[in-house]
DNA sequence: TAACAGTATGTAATAATATAACATTTGAAA
DNA sequence: TTTCAAATGTTATATTATTACATACTGTTA
């Protein structure tokens, strides 16, 4: 399969903090971005959000918003990404990018009687992940 | 139907809370009701986050994250609820929860692979409301 | 009643998250 | 090579939320 969608090219400080979300096992904080890049040279709040911000709009990342934290996406390759899901556990606080088909479909098709019609959702599920239900 | 559970009392801060985002038509910011409770002898904010921690808990209301802000319970009849799911127009604003049974039903029967048990969850329709969409 | 436990309150200080505003630079396209 | 959108740098400030500690209220039970 050709590349038929060009690869959007990061800035320069997207790059950057796309690389540290990318990096981590667990979603980053705006602020734990700006502390782990100032090495980088980056050295103010605005210039951090914007850069998540855009890489949002790129569907590079998602923000988490009950953690207030940045995760990057792994479910899509990086398509511009309006539907989320995720489960987050209630001891350890891990979260995981759900990429379920059979969730996206019933949530992408969901209609109620308001009129409104939902073009993106973002949905945080809580519970016990595996190993903490067996502690 | 005889009255089996107790309603529970609330205390004086808490009661000034509820009753502030229950007459909102729109999702309450917590400096706001701060702003609002300051002649009722609320001054920090502390007692309006306590008051908004144990009304949650209580399933009085519920947090809007993505906006960081309040709205009062109106489909569940103030019993303690887990499963929240909200519709909220990108250009006005407006959050309506929604009460749905299928889309509950899905939620709360919902299982992936992970091996993890969902207790709770928390869903954020985006998109354009009746109104808006004509405009 | 006195002792207690649990919940709620008051208060000051500060931490954590996010944006406004403005000047400047860069990069790609016409 | 001008032009325009996007990105950057910087200072200041706005907004959201918590820590820490002292005090008071409420109901239970020894």
């Amino acid at each position: 399969m050709t590349k038929m969608q060009k690869e959007y090219n990061l800035s320069k400080n997207q790059q950057i903090v796309f690389d540290i979300i990318e990096k981590s096992n667990e979603p980053v904080k705006a602020y734990s971005i700006l502390f782990n890049v100032k090495k980088k040279g980056i050295k103010a709040p605005p210039q951090v959000y914007r850069a998540l911000e855009k890489l949002i709009k790129l569907g590079k990342i998602h923000k988490v918003e009950s953690k207030n934290a940045f995760v990057a996406c792994k479910s899509s390759n990086c398509e511009i990404s309006k539907a989320t899901a995720f489960s987050i556990c209630e001891i350890c606080e891990k979260v995981t990018e759900i990429a379920n088909n059979k969730l996206s479909n019933f949530l992408n098709s969901f209609e109620d009687k308001s009129g409104m019609k939902y073009k993106k959702y973002n949905l945080e599920f809580f519970g016990l992940c595996k190993k903490c239900k067996k502690s």
